[in-house]
DNA sequence: GGGTTCCGTTGACCCAGGTTAATGCCGCAA
DNA sequence: TTGCGGCATTAACCTGGGTCAACGGAACCC
């Protein structure tokens, strides 16, 4: 958890300041919401264990999903605290959190400048994962993107588990989450994903993914791990 | 300028110290790299004056533009200042940059917290750009997200100019630019502004924008003026 | 003055992916 | 046990946007 944490590269002193900072640990079920679009988020949150999807609704219903957040993502940072939040933060899976009170985190900041410069970086970090995101959906065919953002979550969960060599994942998402993830339809995404499984390239079911093919997979995608991992790492 | 870089909210003391970190000013033409993509990127710039798109590229040449960047924007930042820049940048008009070097940047802000917290408010807000824009490429129609680039693109370069009432904007962007931004071809963004034209709701001629009806501009692209400028704002 | 290059514009045609709708499976609750 | 709701799957059909190609004007250079 620590390596992707906001106490990540403290010292022991430090990590024990976050840890009297922080407000205490909080357990959601899946389906529930975090913190939602347009509303005011009081508080600040490491994800410890589960997932999270990020996205943005709009009038209409068609939903953007951002990103999927893992174990040790830091949650409910923006620009403007006080504003309400710009997408929702919903629970695929059963999740536990730890709280940090939004209301003194600049005096935390102040008191550790070490904290604020691992914020920016952190920020930083989840803005160029955004930004691939953007490449995917803008540039490349319903095959490339699925994947792409299979082989993004197939590595980014494997280097958490820290199990190098297994090939097989659990994946709590719905066919619709890829397909709002990457602005297709679930239809075309099942097509999709059809395709490759008969290539043996792949396989989903029953939220598990399989990766019977990674550098074929890469070549499809044109996956850059350096890049998109880099964006991801400690 | 101070208004959106790095040193907005600062005393004139701290101002001073920034005034005294950076390494001075550079002008580059149009058609000129800021940094290019995997090229490791030597300093942090402010834009004083034109104006920077920020894409990637793929191995094929396909083309993702992130975002345009306005003067006040602050460049260059990114996780790991060692590795090679995900995106390129490049000069759509002549420009004006303040140049930081890059290497003490951490020791000025171990030195001037405030600046590091500064520095996570200004990658916070690019990240929320990022993620509005890749919304509008992954459920919007043609129609919709040329809509909102212009509206976008049209309220930021107002709010800079401080000119609240002119319904023209200077727009140094070819059709092209505008494609590769929204995840379309040229023909396409052709057609769709023509239609925009004739239904008199905007006019694009000679590198200048003009909105002739911002509400039903708005009203088609779902633009949310809170929401995107907020991402945006001081 | 005549190339040349860069852009914008338009038309004809095509296809990747959207739409609609039906079918089936599984897990769960009554 | 049955029924129901969520999800995957498939087929038939349609359309928004891509592709290809041609043309035109403006700015630039020789």
């Amino acid at each position: 958890m620590r390596n992707d944490a906001l106490c990540a590269p403290l010292s022991d002193g430090e990590i024990a300041v976050v840890e009297h900072f922080k407000s205490g640990n909080r357990m959601l079920s899946a389906g529930a919401y975090l913190y939602g679009q347009d509303e005011v988020c009081r508080d600040l949150y490491t994800l410890l264990d589960g997932w999270v999807c990020l996205y943005q609704m709009l009038e209409d219903g068609r939903r953007q999903i951002l990103d999927f957040a893992l174990p040790g993502a830091f949650l409910g940072f923006q620009p403007d605290l006080d504003s309400p939040a710009s997408h929702s933060a919903y629970c695929l899976t059963d999740i536990a959190v730890c709280v940090f009170p939004r209301e003194n985190l600049f005096d935390l900041f102040r008191a550790h400048p070490e904290l604020a410069l691992r914020m920016a970086w952190i920020t930083a970090r989840d803005g160029a994962l955004a930004r691939e995101h953007l490449t995917n959906v803008g540039r490349r065919s319903a095959r490339e993107r699925v994947a792409h953002l299979l082989l993004e979550l197939f590595y980014r969960v494997r280097r958490k588990a820290g199990d190098g060599a297994a090939n097989t994942i659990d994946l709590p998402l719905t066919q619709e989450h890829i397909a709002d993830a990457l602005g297709l339809t679930t239809v075309h995404v099942n097509r999709t994903l059809g395709k490759l499984r008969r290539a043996d390239l792949l396989d989903i079911h029953g939220r598990t993914l399989t990766v019977r093919d990674p550098a074929a997979l890469a070549e499809i995608a044109g996956f850059d791990a350096e890049a998109v991992l880099e964006a991801v790492a400690t």
